[in-house]
DNA sequence: CTTTTTCCCTGGACGC
DNA sequence: TGCGTCCAGGGAAAAA
């Protein structure tokens, strides 16, 4: 479930529940998923921390223990809640992260084991979030700094906004979204949008992105959501998805296309180059 | 530098 | 039912 709306949504929710709590114990299944640390040692580094803070920077999910970081990035199929230790888990529970007291887990799960779990130490570089660009709901950009950070950009846009050391938190759903709201064709090379292009963008990818949040961002697949809940923005997608289906805003039929290896969709007739 | 390609995985949908 | 194929909210790493 994870782009920046999602993301944030299984931080609120599961921050009310483990801050203030100390870790006691960690299990880790695929060793392969936690980075640059063997998962004995990755358990005892983290063991009898208390977790003082959840936040979110891009697509990781933050976690500020007393003496370090720990950092969880869902990937594609990931997901992290809370359970009682004496309730059932559910299949593809990859880590655990029991919590003293209440007995409860900290629970990741992932069916395509492609997310990944980092500790930093207080001393150490917390890595992955060094060169990850703005945050579209808490930074406001001028459309000249976006542009001037498009100039050296030929490809087009649409894999541009995926970079996330450009802007954070964009993935392929709401890329395809806020290039619709813009009106700006995905295919137009991203150094060539013009300033009120730029401008257009800003706004959209804000729009987009608060809108998903508000309803809790959006589900997919409803196996990704052990604990019913499941984001109601996918009902709302304007493109994403609705290949063959009309244009909310024109009625032209919307296309799909691949696009560095990933669908875009979009509408011929009013997104502009 | 940027850009493209390859790879990591599991499982659901669809065609035959 | 059972295959085979394609596709999926991502991004690191290698290659160009």
């Amino acid at each position: 479930m994870p782009e920046l709306p999602e993301v944030e949504t299984v931080v609120r929710e599961i921050r009310p529940r483990i801050v203030g709590q100390r870790i006691v114990r960690v299990r880790t299944e695929i060793a392969r998923q936690v980075v640059g640390l063997t998962p004995r040692t990755f358990a005892r580094r983290l063991s009898g921390q208390c977790i003082r803070a959840v936040t979110r920077r891009g697509k990781y999910i933050v976690i500020a223990l007393e003496h370090g970081t720990l950092l969880i990035h869902l990937r594609m199929s990931g997901q992290l809640y809370v359970r009682s230790v004496k309730t059932a888990g559910h299949a593809h529970e990859r880590a655990w992260f029991e919590l003293e007291g209440e007995r409860t887990y900290l629970v990741f799960r992932d069916v395509r084991t492609l997310g990944t779990l980092h500790y930093f130490g207080e001393q150490d570089e917390v890595t992955p979030l060094a060169r990850m660009g703005w945050e579209p709901l808490e930074q406001s950009v001028t459309a000249k700094e976006f542009r001037t950070a498009l100039a050296a950009r030929a490809s087009a846009i649409k894999p541009v906004l995926l970079d996330q050391s450009l802007w954070a938190g964009i993935g392929n759903i709401y890329a395809s979204e806020a290039l619709w709201e813009a009106r700006i064709d995905p295919r137009k090379p991203a150094n060539t949008l013009t300033l009120s292009q730029c401008a257009a963008l800003i706004k959209a990818i804000v729009l987009v992105l608060d809108r998903a949040l508000a309803k809790g961002g959006s589900t997919l697949k409803d196996f990704m959501s052990p604990d019913g809940k499941r984001g109601e923005y996918s009902g709302e997608f304007r493109v994403y998805g609705r290949e063959g289906e009309l244009c909310l805003r024109c009625g032209t039929k919307i296309k799909r296309f691949v696009q560095a290896q990933r669908s875009t969709y979009y509408c011929g007739r009013c997104q502009k180059s």
